[in-house]
DNA sequence: CGGACTTCATAAAGCCCCTTTCCTAACCCC
DNA sequence: GGGGTTAGGAAAGGGGCTTTATGAAGTCCG
């Protein structure tokens, strides 16, 4: 049971206010105030302490009519450097943000089927991390931190992943090894908190209530957002929807069981959808998710009937696996997110609604919008460099203990 | 966005404080100070004012062994009394209780089929209220509150039922319609997150951390204890996992759709379970489910293969099922309850269990206990008379407005 | 049998957080 | 350039929790 204090208090007002500083730039303490419901006071004292961490600046002045005009602040995109890193089964992306989330220069590293030893894995991160670095030609300080995504279970506290499925790891202590080489503070978690996180910061949880983050990728799992937070779980493993039995001995999963979602609305998953519907069909390119999806996408687009179909299938598996979740946790929101859905976009999503609507119940239904994510990059690195911005805020209210120096953060702040 | 206040940190702890005593009374200021977590100086504050509120009392002094004894408190039992309604389709069940949460006088009413009025409805819950304040004897000043649950969805606010599936109510006021024949305080909320918080204050979810709570009884559903309170969702209709798909096109539900949970593990679909297995069953009481329900039982207990097979496929469904919740979750403990659960008891259990072990993911699954409730009363009573209980307390912390008269409770306690 | 030691409980002071209130600053308009 | 108006900061106030100090109530032992 762990215990709320002031403090906690203190910390979620102060993501708040930056999260909506970010999303309303520039902006003035009254909307802020507005917007988060807190008093001008308070507002003022935490607009003080972003103005102080040069996070934000003050941009001049609104345009007054009769009265004293408001000031501006807006975010202080140099003000820092941001790192996300997405790694997957087949490719390890990393994009670096300034403080206003803008993405300032990307690297992608793709990784052959037989590389899954943590040692290349690193070595690829650890490139891409470089390489945005220099490319972007920020200063080595000015980086505040690089959140790691990495596929499984992981142990946020202690940096390790504890199992990664595709590749068979367990236990590899990866931020250990990983501040070997990277020499900024580090923040590890799964992919489905990563882009929940990155939803409930800058895309379509932001400001609702509950939320679920659905995640379409090659793996499939969801992302809480429950009470304004993150839902993690008693071991940090909440949201694995994706292995849930969706058929009843249904197609054999990667995971050991039958019928999980993920085999009927993954990436794989719907390339047997397509073969199943048409085994010799021209949009199928075996061994290459990327390219059927795409195919399919734009097969959609040009209302082939075979395409238009096997989105309609896929959209019955989401539909009644998405109802469950709506049925059990009556979210506010649903979002649709990772590149699956990004790509099949719009027509799923509608054949989605009406899948979904068949299976749930009416009020929780009524309660839950379903829309495509907004967020136009790769969410998961978003909702990574995220991590690194919360965990940028939080030493804030940290302060120094008795009679000690100052807290030092954990890997010192020097390339 | 709701936000947080420091005054919803007090009332979080006078809630675990009390919640302690009740568990572990009589205890020492000690002792709760260390299952609590708290400051030896703010549990002796919340402990001043339960006293103040005579919910406790002093009860003499632990031996000591070198050193001032510790003063020890205990629940006042006699200081108030907690009233619990439980309106099913078929029978309205109300208990009294002390607030040691024991039993005082309970009452039962049966509603025939037709009986579907609210009027009706009303009219036993009144009339057994009456009865168990008369069997009790307690003054009527006594009764801090009356907690309702109703099946369905409810807007506990206003008090209103916006919807009872099986009576086919849309928003019938039934709190005003009950304040016109109940003098106390009303709560009005629904079974699943009566039992619910019945687990967490004196249950298998008390101090541990995220919690589902498995109703099985003629409806089916799940009470969800998530971060410490109860998660109800945005229109308060979480937990709807009855309804839920388990069998795409499967046995049609009440709810309209096909292959619900509630279909296969709900006393109906465990009658049908039955009747499939074996059509002429001697268990099958048709038109019965308590009656065949306990001849399932006790047919388990002589090691009757049929009774054993219907258990057995009973609970690979309700494992299945289960297993979307823990990997979804990832939740500390599940509790099976309501009295399906309850007459079935380990047997189902054990077949459940491995049901579970066989769907879900390992990581979740090694993370969660499943047990059977260990509270032995209706859980939906105690967990109603709980929300009268959690009433009375929360208007502890109301200051009086200013400049104003105190506030004075909804209903005047008196009879 | 009374002082010394131990342990509990309450009171006081300090810190954190938020809000309300008051006052000055800054700007518009006439 | 004064009056009206609005912004923003400083101070005061209220609620909460914790640490520290002090008094209270025992045991133990000389």
């Amino acid at each position: 049971m762990k215990r709320g204090t002031s403090r906690d208090i203190r910390t979620a007002n102060r993501y708040e206010v930056l999260r909506q500083i970010i999303a309303a730039s520039p902006t003035s303490r009254q909307e802020l105030a507005a917007a988060t419901g807190l008093s001008l006071a308070t507002v003022a004292t935490l607009v003080g302490e972003l103005l102080d961490l040069r996070m934000i600046t003050e941009v001049g002045f609104e345009d007054s009519a009769g009265g004293r005009p408001r000031g501006l602040v807006a975010v202080n995109a140099s003000g820092g450097a941001l790192i996300g890193v997405d790694i997957a089964e087949t490719y390890v992306h990393v994009e670096l943000f300034d403080l206003a989330l803008n993405v300032l220069a990307r690297a992608e590293e793709h990784m052959r089927p037989g590389e899954s030893r943590p040692e290349q894995v690193i070595g690829h991160v650890s490139a891409a991390v470089g390489s945005v670095v220099a490319q972007a030609g920020v200063e080595a300080a000015r980086v505040l931190g690089v959140g790691v995504s990495v596929p499984g279970q992981v142990d946020r506290s202690t940096g390790i992943a504890e199992y990664a499925p595709n590749w068979d790891w367990h236990d590899v202590p990866l931020l250990d090894l990983l501040s070997e080489h990277i020499a900024y503070p580090l923040y590890l978690d799964n992919p489905l908190r990563a882009s929940a996180v990155a939803e409930l910061w800058f895309g379509a949880a932001r400001g609702h209530g509950d939320t679920v983050v659905v995640n379409l990728g090659t793996g499939v799992g969801a992302g809480l957002v429950l009470g304004g937070g993150l839902h993690r779980g008693v071991s940090n493993s909440a949201g694995e929807w994706g292995h849930t039995t969706l058929v009843l001995d249904g197609r054999l999963c990667r995971c050991g069981n039958h019928g999980c979602v993920e085999t009927y609305v993954g990436a794989l998953g719907i390339m047997q959808n397509l073969r199943e519907l048409s085994p010799r069909s021209a949009l199928l390119h075996p061994g290459d998710q990327t390219a059927t999806i795409d195919a399919l996408a734009a097969g959609v687009a040009a209302r082939e009937p075979e395409a238009v179909k096997v989105v309609r299938d896929t959209a019955r598996y989401l539909g009644a696996g998405i109802a469950v979740l709506v049925n059990v946790l009556n979210p506010e929101v649903v979002v649709l997110s990772s590149w699956v859905a990004a790509r099949l976009g719009e027509p799923l999503l509608e054949e989605v609604r009406e899948a979904v609507a068949r299976h749930a119940l009416k009020r929780p239904l009524a309660a839950s919008r379903i829309v495509l994510s907004p967020i136009p990059t790769d969410p998961v690195c978003l909702g990574a460099a995220t991590f690194a911005l919360e965990g940028a805020l939080q030493s804030v209210g940290q302060r120094s203990t008795k009679r000690t120096s100052p807290a030092r953060s954990r890997t010192a702040p020097s390339a």
